[in-house]
DNA sequence: CTTGTTAGTTCTATTTTGGAACTTTCAAAA
DNA sequence: TTTTGAAAGTTCCAAAATAGAACTAACAAG
């Protein structure tokens, strides 16, 4: 299977790496996060070749995860920006960074803390259970079939 | 850059994406956590190469995300279990779900759903403060300077 | 009219993938 | 005792993606 068939599987994780699942991708998106919003920034803070990043931030914008924003006229110029598609990007993010801060910080601990803005406090990110607020690992969850799956087996049973 | 020089940037997220962050991998994660442990049924799930599926399973096992156990002798045959390292992965492959739940599953609805086996109900993740419970985003949570990082600022001063 | 800034393209060489066939080690069946 | 058949890989080659560096375009400022 090619990698540009993967977001036709019925799976939420192989669509979203459909958009975010490439090289760099996700680290053009850690930028947008922190506030970077033009070509040279990205690329002089990645050091990802011109070229590679031109091509991720079209797809982004493509995929509706960034979008461009005229900032100058003559000659015109654009910046990317996250979208409300990309900001809800963010729990990918923090999960990520908080499992590279526990396994993959060594001694000099993590490179960047997180305070939370509305306690004041540094945190680490917490899953919790959506409808009871219990934390939650991959061992009190258990995943069903749901509509968009079994729709598929009814018509392969029809 | 290349992309094996990207677990040297002093970044939480490049270094988890030099794990997790290539093509196949976190698929493999995936059905790790769906029970899927031997060679043959990752590779008939994932229709990837056998090539790519032994490389990917090998990188997996030399980072310490899944580990090999002996489940027959004569002939030796190994399958792959995740690691306590490996389950931690889970808020990132449910954080994936979640996003590619809401914004990539179209009218079909989500291909799987999650029941919290603590209360019973259908859930979504949810990211809150690991210290005051508040749910958080991209907005309320702030980044700064952490031990990992201002060690090396101090290191260029000195 | 030269230099600088920003945002790209183009080119080539190298790496990484994808697809398919082949190998190894044994157990069980014919 | 040859044949079939799992299971878990390897090997080979062609195709695609990536890295690095140089080049281009559209202006503004000096």
């Amino acid at each position: 299977m090619r990698w540009n068939e993967i977001q036709d599987i019925p799976c939420s994780i192989a669509r979203t790496l459909s958009v975010i699942g490439d090289r760099w991708t996700l680290l053009v998106i850690r930028e947008a996060f922190l506030g970077v919003r033009r070509f040279e920034q990205f690329q002089k803070r990645l050091e990802i070749t011109r070229h590679r990043l031109s091509d991720r931030l079209n797809k982004l914008v493509e995929s509706g995860v960034l979008r461009k924003a005229l900032y100058q006229e003559s000659p015109a110029r654009y910046e990317y920006r996250l979208t409300r598609k990309g900001m809800d990007l963010y729990p990918v993010i923090l999960a990520m960074a908080g499992w590279g801060d526990k396994y993959m910080a060594g001694d000099a601990g993590p490179p960047v803390e997180y305070v939370h803005l509305g306690c004041g406090k540094k945190i680490t990110a917490t899953l919790v259970c959506s409808e009871c607020g219990e934390p939650i690992d991959a061992k009190s969850v258990k995943p069903m079939l749901g509509p968009g799956l079994s729709g598929l087996a009814k018509k392969a049973g029809e």
